[in-house]
Formats: structure tokens, C-alpha cells, sequence
DNA sequence: CGAGTAGTTGACGATTGTCAAGATGGGTGG
DNA sequence: CCACCCATCTTGACAATCGTCAACTACTCG
């Protein structure tokens, strides 16, 4: 089931932990890395796991949740290709939130021990696990922007112009994709009732702005988009 | 103006940066640590500013704010003594938020060169950063729910009590203090409009669950509080 | 082909925001 | 020491956004 990967022909190398290390340093790092498959709605952990590995998103997308004490969930983030998951189990060394694949997933494994070890010996790779963690807490603090001030319709076009971004930086087109997750899930992550969603998107067609059809997205308007989404800069 | 401290006589130095090491190296470290007052609605950073500094909350209050493109902010988290902020830099080696102090405060600080150097002598202190930064995470992911999940009244009994622990946490009483915020920023905070917080703090009252007046406030009844808060752990 | 899941749309209501007026209290200066 | 003033806070009336409930449609998969 686990095989080695190689992150030196990994197109996500720049993305993800490898980026700015030198071609040596990536060929040291793959050794540690073990590419495994996770199915749909499998768990890469739960939230009080011990933290054993770190993972990165080699294809599919993952989601993270936080869980309240009245079974309340939450969905914190998406992550796609070249994204680092697990970083927020450094505290306490165990996990803070759980994470579940949203579709086939191909992930790339590190464990901590050996990470730990592979710090000693590139001692840039601390310095980019702290950059990578600071990256997240941005990405946090534009969330708590989003739902502590922004209207419903706000939320979407951040959300899709966010989704356009990231896409782009990893080769695909920025104006026409497939959303991996279903509609309740964008407004589990948005704050906002399905059916909001639902006829926002709809709203967002009349208006000419986007043509939808389920998980299909096709963007006309990308200025008015960015306008609408109005982003304080992340990602 | 500059002075130099002592972590090693610091009540806070458990929940600091120091928390964890030993005391010679809590004493090297605090060689490199200088301490400064600040002045009620002076910056510490702005958010751009390039990386300089790391500040930690000798005595005061601080309040760490997004502000969005149509100027709209949004509070991120107030910090207290013994917190550590800035961390959020490490990233693009510059500020992503501005802090702000809200009264007179006495800080800090680390000079980031210094602290690179002293990672280098002390191997835990990188790991304890690392800590730090998983927190600001969890924090930040229990925000997340908060503003995406839960109720006005539920919003305000999760600050109040979250207040509450952290107050006990350094020493002073978790059923009676002095608010260091007024309501503006409460309401920002939570995501909600100030004539909302001061409704629900009315409403409180009346319940009998606290007493409140202006910026003071004591809890009668902290069981009820913390069910209403079902907070998902953190702090 | 049928059943179940996901998505859409409509009607209605509740929570919370907005606007406006008034109360409270701390601080300053006479 | 008192009085005034300004910032902060409170309360009320009303409105709007968004959530809930319900019915219906569309698509997928066995």
C-alpha cells in the first residue's frame, strides 16, 4: 500500500514543504515521505489523536472540522495539491481538529520522528514548518474577517474567488472547475444555511456573473467577482 | 526608556515564552529581552510592517485587528500578560495584523535577529515557538466555530468565561474583574453589533447569572455560564 | 427503472442589525 | 468642589438578512 514518492518530480514541490529548499535538501526530505491512498470519507485523524504524522495533499482534497461539545461542526478549511495538513497538533502534540478525505485522495506521509530528525540535518526545514504555520493562522485570520463581517453574499465571492486562486497557482483554469464538496459543506465552512447558498448561487447566474450547474463553475466576471469578494489579500 | 528584565523573577514566565525551559536558559533569554511601556492606543505593529520584533504582555492589555479593503476591521484576539504576539509574521517576515494597545501597557520585546541567534544555543526554544503558534491556531480555529456556529448569547457567555479562565490562569479571580475593552470592541470581537452586546449583558443581569456594571463585572452562577459557552476546549 | 442523495425554490419567521433617543459616568476646568 | 461635557453605554422601535420548514426537481448509482 505505501510507496515512496519523489518530491524532486513533484509539480506541487514549490507549494508544498519543499519549496525553497535545494535540490539535495528535496532528495533528502523524499526519503521520509510515503505516498498512501485514502478513500472518501476516511480519516487522516481526529481531533485528540496523537500527532504521529504530518500529511500533504498529493491529489483529491481533504477538509478539517473542529467538533463542538453539542456535536456542532464546523469545517476550518479545504485543502488541495501541495497543501500541509497536521501542523496545528504541535502544541499539544496531538490534534486539535479532524480531517477526512472528500474524495479519492493520493497523501503524502511524514512521519514526526523522522521529520524531527531531518530538522537537524536541514536546518531550513524548521524555519518552513514555522513559515508554512504562519501561513495558516493568516488564512485563519481572514476567515474570522469573513464571518465576523461579511454579508452572505460576501462570503461566496470570497469563497469562489479563493477556490479560482488556488487552482490556478496549481496549473488549472481559473475561470472554469468542479467544486469537490456539495453545498453544504460551502455553507458549513461559510457560516450559512445551505439553501442560502443555493439561491446565492443562483442570484450570482441571473446576474450574469458565473454560470453554474451543480459542482461545474464557469466564471464570466472575474472583476466584479474580486470586487464582490473585496479580500484583504491571503492566499 | 528601554530597560532590561528579568524572566527569571516573572510571575508570567509558566505561560510565556520562557514556560517549559530551564532556569539557565530562562536566563539567557532574558539577556536578550527588553522591556518597554507603551502607551493606550499606540501600535506595536501595523499590519505590512516588516518583521522586527516579537512582543510579549508584561502588564496591559493588547488587541490584535484585521482590516479588510472597504476598511472594515475585525478584532482578532486580545492578548494579556504572559501572551505572546507577532508570531503571525514568521510567514512573509511581516506583519498580516496590527496590534494595538488598549491601556498602558509594559511590554517585551525580542529583537527577531537576537532570537534567531539564541534558537541556535537553546534547541528547545524553536520547538516552544513552534508550541506557541499551534496554540494561536487553536485559538484561532475555536473563533471559527464560534462566529460560524453559535448563537449572540452563546458568543458572549464564551468570552465572558473564556476571560474568566484566563484571569484565573494569572492569578486573579475568575468571578469578579474589570473588562479591559468596552463594549465596541466586545461586539466587534464576537461579530455582533454593540447594542446586541449590551442587550445580552442586560439580559444576563436580569437571568441572575451575573451582575454587570459598565466594565465590571461578577459571575454568580459559573455552571451556567460554561453550559452556555459549551466551549470545544481550548485556552 | 427505482431509490436515495443532493440541490433548488418558495413561504414564513426569528434573530440580529440599524437608527434614534436618552442615560450614565469619568474627567477637566472654572 | 461642583458643573459641564463628551464618550460610552443602554434601551426602544423597526427593518432586513438569513435560517427553517417544506415541497419539489435533478442527478447518480445500483
Amino acid at each position: 500500500m505505501n510507496s515512496k514518492a519523489s518530491c524532486t518530480n513533484c509539480a506541487l514541490a514549490a507549494l508544498c514543504l519543499p519549496g525553497g529548499l535545494d535540490p539535495p535538501a528535496i532528495d533528502q526530505l523524499s526519503r521520509i515521505v510515503r505516498r498512501r491512498r485514502v478513500l472518501r470519507g476516511e480519516h487522516l485523524f481526529r481531533a485528540g489523536d496523537s500527532l504521529q504524522s504530518l500529511y500533504a495533499v498529493h491529489s483529491g482534497a481533504v477538509k478539517t472540522y473542529l467538533t463542538a461539545k453539542d456535536g456542532n461542526e464546523q469545517i476550518l478549511n479545504f485543502y488541495l495539491p501541495g497543501d500541509l495538513l497536521g501542523l496545528d497538533a504541535l502544541e499539544r502534540e496531538s490534534h486539535t481538529c479532524s480531517a477526512i478525505a472528500m474524495d479519492t485522495v493520493h497523501i503524502c506521509e511524514l512521519l514526526v520522528c523522522q521529520l524531527e530528525e531531518m530538522c537537524h540535518v536541514l536546518p531550513k526545514l524548521p524555519h518552513k514548518m514555522l513559515k508554512l504555520l504562519g501561513r495558516e493562522v493568516a488564512t485563519s485570520h481572514a476567515m474570522l474577517l469573513l464571518l465576523g463581517k461579511k454579508s452572505a453574499l460576501e462570503r461566496l465571492a470570497t469563497f469562489l474567488f479563493s477556490v479560482s486562486v488556488r487552482l490556478q497557482q496549481r496549473g488549472f483554469s481559473e475561470r472554469e472547475f468542479n467544486l469537490s464538496m456539495p453545498r453544504d459543506d460551502i455553507a458549513n465552512y461559510l457560516g450559512l444555511a445551505r439553501e442560502t447558498v443555493s439561491r446565492l448561487f443562483s442570484y450570482l447566474q441571473e446576474d450574469g456573473l458565473l454560470t453554474v450547474q451543480r459542482k461545474h463553475v464557469r466564471i464570466h466576471d472575474m472583476d466584479r467577482l474580486r470586487a464582490l469578494a473585496s479580500l484583504t489579500v491571503s492566499n
